[in-house]
DNA sequence: TGTACATCAGTGAACGCGCGTTCACTGATGTAC
DNA sequence: TGTACATCAGTGAACGCGCGTTCACTGATGTAC
């Protein structure tokens, strides 16, 4: 089997690689070269598939973003109890922040990425309704700005705690002041979000 | 008055460069040459007072989290009710965030850093005690773990606002979902804070 | 108080590096007739 | 079914850039006697 001079797939190729290479060097790694590289590629051939890094970078972003509302669905979905519901959602999203934490990075530092790319756009959209109708689902009856205020909540306890987390300080810290291990201030945290959400609801006067 | 050979007090004036272009540029902006010419001075000076630039921006970490815990406790210094009292702390905590995100950023990211540098471990670690004291201090009987615990939520919670608020798409997304404003949804989310302290140290069962 | 000399804190040129991007090119593929 | 030709998807060399760091140097400062 001889190499043919034309990939085929170079686009998938080369998100694919942005993937590896972004999970294993970390988002600083990432050069369109490192990826040309990757890929068995010249260094040129990128360009006739991306306009540049940045537009790579945001379609790596939208697909990152697609398929952690997909998680983030799928953990809601496994609990009929709005509570929950609200916690497993919580834990899909640190596990996919621990799982991917190169991607995750990428998603969040919207430096490297181009905002106003329609995938992308709807990508990041996507997962904000995921949060807020699980989340603030079980109070359809609320205002809207109370509705989003709670899924705020929720986003912003589990975004801190995943960034924490991946940012590698929060383990030896929790050890120096003999707290609890990661996954049990994890469970922790994912009960209170789950309670936290049934105050909001009204069902905990 | 002309400008002498000896600069006098370039270390200092180096981490003020630092700190000038970080805030303007970014985090990735910042580089020793930057600096160097932010500072008026020759290239290579930098290297006669660091060792190289993770060294320079350690230390730059380190005052930024010695800033940011003198800034904690002062926010916390001005309520007496344990709730209130968390609840300001979550305010100054997003308050550093907000006013030097660029700071706040290069403290966060560890990969730039060297945390076995005895000054940033020592500020960083300083910074932890006292959203625990602070935070915490309403619960001294209970046990370690869940006062750590309880000072983790508080601090993933306004760490994560503070992330999202800072990477500029909270905002907008706020409006598209017709939610609150930042400042209403921060002073939600600080009331939160206060109220699960609450909780948490047994005040309310 | 003077002076020799060590040390400190700068300069400016140069090194090699990886980067994004452009360029003229060429091989492979698809399509119109 | 053949064939001419346009288009697509690669190559490889080159560009200019900013970077961290090293080097031999020099001016300024401090100190021992």
């Amino acid at each position: 089997m001889t190499k043919p001079y034309h990939h085929g797939a170079l686009r998938e190729a080369l998100l694919a690689a942005a993937e590896r290479i972004i999970e294993s060097a970390g988002v600083d790694g990432l050069s369109l070269r490192a990826i040309a590289r990757d890929s068995g590629v010249s260094q040129a051939a990128p360009t006739h598939h991306f306009d540049n890094l940045t537009g790579l970078l945001s379609e790596l972003a939208a697909r990152g973003f697609e398929r952690f509302s997909a998680r983030l669905e799928a953990g809601a979905a496994g609990a009929d109890d709005p509570g929950k519901r609200v916690s497993e959602m919580c834990r899909a999203y640190v596990g996919f922040a621990r799982d991917s934490p190169g991607l995750f990075e990428l998603m969040f530092r919207s430096a490297l990425l181009d905002w106003s790319r329609p995938a992308l756009a709807a990508a990041g959209t996507r997962a904000f309704t995921v949060l807020l109708e699980h989340g603030a689902g079980s109070m359809p009856d609320l205002p809207q700005t109370n509705r989003v205020s709670a899924a705020m909540t929720t986003w912003s306890l589990v975004h801190g705690l995943s960034m924490l987390i991946i940012d590698g300080r929060l383990g030896p810290m929790l050890k120096k002041f003999s707290g609890p291990d990661v996954e049990t201030l994890s469970e922790t945290i994912f009960a209170v979000a789950g309670f936290q959400n049934a105050i909001d609801s009204g069902e905990i006067a």
